[in-house]
DNA sequence: TACGATATTAAACAAACGTTTGATTATTAT
DNA sequence: ATAATAATCAAACGTTTGTTTAATATCGTA
């Protein structure tokens, strides 16, 4: 039928999950209706994640690993904190939107207090404020004399990051008269400038490049 | 028994499904679940919403009002853009932080499709959107010759003022090292200069009170 | 007191939920 | 070809879901 034989059912269960996760919520999707949206059976879906619950740890740990990793590598690289900065916003903003269910499903699972995710998202936190502190608050804190808390920028960083995407499906309603698809190739280049020199700092970006 | 006999079903109610739909998600708690928390009859539910979804569309309803009606107040009053900002993002912060639950309940069903509910924000987002375009945006293209979108900022802003909240019950988990607590007294601080200047815009803050 | 309106209650409804089972088919290695 | 392993399937499990109903209680007002 419509289900294409070349990929593996396990897969197919996971794409659909962070279809339906993201536009529908976890709780809202009942497994039927995900095996359905896969083409495979009811039962393939404990088969192999082994329950519901399981599936969607699995897709918040992919998320939180991916996005953990390019923080490393990007952090941790050469060049000014600017560069840095730059690079990283750059490369994130890439990760997010190849995997923007994923972040939906994240993001909108983070202020829930199930005791079964909560270390998931408290270790990923941890690890993720433990870069950006050595990395970003420290190094600024030399140059500059302040001191601001990673427990204030993380959750900056990434909030800014994911907020076209946060909205998008309702700025999509909204299309005219706001809708503009100039600003979304721009996009990367609005964060970066933002999160460095704020609202003020985004007059050099209409024509030139870098 | 633990009832408090002055407040009324109705309040209770609301009350008790803004801290649990935030906790648990909309989908993930029960009107059983809700009615005994807010020690009610479980059919007292529907008798004063109709049903659970009129519930949570109430509750959506309630916070974007209020948050549109802060941006009117706010945008359309007198002084500078920088004055309008400042004054917009802590009145903001304030009233976010007044109704953490409700933000968090709203935010996290933004991605959603539900047909029912996806007018209401869509309707918000226009109006809202419609004003920053007037207030921000085409103010600052005449400053600076630049043209960015609405679609753009208004989602930055939001996303940003609500960072710290989105994030905090995470944070909370991670506290030694880095959960301090001078930051949160100058949240609103740093969400202004971050919007306005940038992560170098911060330097002017540790010492002088505006 | 008696009335109409509002509020509260216990009980029941069908539908949907996540999960499990045991049989059956495919696939792979021997 | 045969045995072992993995994958798929229909069916059923017991709960829990949101909602409705009809009876009762509470209250302000005439």
């Amino acid at each position: 039928m419509g289900k294409q034989r070349q990929i593996p059912s396990r897969q197919r269960i996971l794409a659909s999950a962070k279809r339906l996760f993201a536009r529908q919520g976890f709780a809202s999707t009942g497994v039927r209706e995900l095996a359905d949206d896969a083409g495979v059976n009811l039962a393939m879906v404990n088969y192999f994640f082994g329950s519901k619950k399981e599936l969607l740890k699995e897709i918040l740990a992919d998320f939180f690993s991916g996005y953990l990793e390019i923080l490393r590598q990007e952090l941790q690289g050469d060049g000014s904190i600017d560069e840095k900065i730059r690079r990283l916003i750059h490369r994130a903003i890439a990760y997010i939107e190849e995997n923007q269910d994923s972040m939906l499903v994240t993001l909108a699972e983070l202020p829930h207090d199930d005791p079964d995710i909560t270390e998931y998202k408290a270790e990923w936190a941890k690890q993720a404020m433990l870069l950006i502190n050595k990395e970003i608050c420290e190094p600024l804190g030399q140059q500059t004399g302040q001191d601001i808390s990673p427990a204030a920028v993380g959750p900056l960083l990434i909030s800014m990051m994911c907020s076209r995407f946060l909205f998008s499906p309702i700025i999509e309603k909204v299309r005219p008269p706001f809708y503009q698809q100039q600003y979304l190739s721009k996009y990367p280049e609005i964060i970066e400038k933002m999160f460095l020199h704020g609202i003020h700092g985004l007059q050099d970006l209409t024509d030139a490049e870098e």
